[in-house]
DNA sequence: AACGCCATGAAACAGAGTTTCATATAGGAA
DNA sequence: TTCCTATATGAAACTCTGTTTCATGGCGTT
């Protein structure tokens, strides 16, 4: 369990479990889909926890991020979105996001096809590939049937 | 020509042909592979014309972008990017960054390796691909051979 | 040359995220 | 349990990239 992991990666680093760690973690458990934004999260923990502060939310997901429990990315909005970890360790790697340019929504995926393009690129530009990160942008099958029925 | 296109454009569209503007566009041409900032354009632009401001800086890259002469990108260093787009037209799609982790030098490269990929996810997530973003990170040829000198 | 509208520069502003600093508290030691 | 100290917290000040405002300047048409 995540919550487990942390407290125990908390007391190795010498670091304490607070309640408003914890609170901040279960946030962002239990929005597994969702890719939140510091505010969001700050927003869903105040009602759990309503003395709170922003500063301390940024600081947990920041440690967070540190640990590799959380996950950053960033669409080009201006925000800086959260999610937990749900596939740890070597998976991580490939996992990746369809964006929807009509409603915002972002559907995670996981494909492999990506391991071809990282040897092709170590050969021809001997670059040695660490890590990737692909972005899909669209439509999703909601937004698509909306956009079909207005034409019509 | 670049330059040529950016006039028609203005023209076209009522707006008008200033110095600052053409400055902005030359900065960007003469800095082809390097991803520059809007600091670091008003900095280059600075030397042919003193008395631009950085706003009008902005202006002319949010104007370019608009155009699709100019791309923007992210590489979550909380700076926004910009390079003049080589591959015009279509092409503009498969345009990629590899970024090196130990020097932050970003290399352009094209694949179209990902088509596939979008076909794929088109099928089985019912989503609608328009373009894609794909950022790989490692370390370049230079940084490898440094590590490896002083990892012997 | 003169006019009107668009563009510009300077400075104020906006907003996400970070830092400061005094206070609070976790959690080990006595 | 109580004490102690290093770490964590909340509030507010601050940073920094980028945007907006507004009076002035200048492009381009007549």
């Amino acid at each position: 369990m995540l919550q487990d992991d942390f407290k125990k990666i908390l007391k190795e680093k010498g670091l304490k479990i607070t309640k408003q760690r914890m609170v901040v973690l279960k946030a962002l458990a239990s929005c597994e889909d969702k890719h939140l934004t510091a505010e969001e999260i700050y927003e869903i923990v105040k009602a759990d926890f309503p003395e709170i502060g922003l500063a301390t939310v940024y600081r947990t997901i920041q440690l967070l991020v540190e640990l590799d429990l959380v996950e950053s990315i960033q669409l080009g909005d201006g925000y800086v979105r959260y999610e937990i970890g749900k596939f740890q360790g070597e998976e991580t790697h490939h996992h990746h996001h369809l964006i929807c340019l009509e409603c915002g929504k972002i559907i995670s995926f996981r494909d492999d096809l990506l391991d071809e393009l990282e040897a092709r690129i170590m050969e021809s530009a001997s670059f040695q590939v660490i890590n990737h990160e692909v972005k899909l942008y669209g439509y999703c099958k909601e937004c698509l049937e909306k956009r079909q029925k207005s034409q019509s």
